[in-house]
DNA sequence: TAGATAATTTCCTAAATAGGAAAATATCTA
DNA sequence: TAGATATTTTCCTATTTAGGAAATTATCTA
């Protein structure tokens, strides 16, 4: 939860989470929509990752991100609880988008 | 957007958060919570504040905090709606509590 | 009016963060 | 194997942030 919060205080970041909502991306997708080296990016990434917002899988030379969009949902709507009780019900049972966009997690985050 | 979310990014403002669901305080009952010098707390107040997720009410010589809820949640739903659409409808109408703890909003945050 | 109390502001230092350039790692391909 | 490409890591500097002590402001009360 830290992390996570940490991780969404950044515009860089938010709006890389913005662009992979359309879908997963290279590192150079998502890069080629700032105006920002690589290797910043790449930071960015690897923060957002380390938070578990993001799914990582390595195909070639080239890895994929994807939003964990349970995991950055599960954490904003258990934090919204204490103040908006209807956020409880929430944090149960959903069906997101991204997470089934990737061939069904077969333990890609380690590759 | 920018400022609730960095306002977010630390454990001691997000504890005051938390704090405040139990109802309104005094930046004095707020930091009797905490391990920190008053100031300190009266800086994370004014960060909190400053990104619109407090309401200040001043009382003699108290400053009285409240949550400002709906902004709170306004946010968060807003920023997941593009990863969970069922965000959106929240992000609408909602009873909130903290809101109504207060006499009815008559422009104390400017007092 | 002279303290006492509540909160904020100012000033300072230590630590964290962002971003780039250059180097390092992997992987692909001729 | 020798490049070429994709990504990450390292190293650096500038900026931001957190927190405390002391000073300041505002309000209460004897």
């Amino acid at each position: 939860m830290e992390k996570a919060f940490k991780a969404l205080a950044s515009t860089p970041r938010r709006r890389i989470l913005n662009h992979l909502a359309g879908g997963p991306m290279t590192v150079g997708e998502i890069a080629a929509n700032f105006d920002m080296a690589m290797p910043s990016i790449s930071k960015h990434i690897a923060v957002l990752h380390d938070a578990g917002l993001l799914h990582r899988q390595k195909r070639g030379q080239e890895v994929i991100y994807s939003i964990a969009a349970d995991k950055l949902a599960n954490n904003l709507y258990a934090f919204l609880t204490p103040f908006c009780p209807e956020a409880r019900a929430l944090s149960a049972e959903r069906k997101l988008p991204g997470s089934d966009d990737l061939p069904a997690q077969t333990g890609e985050d380690k590759a």
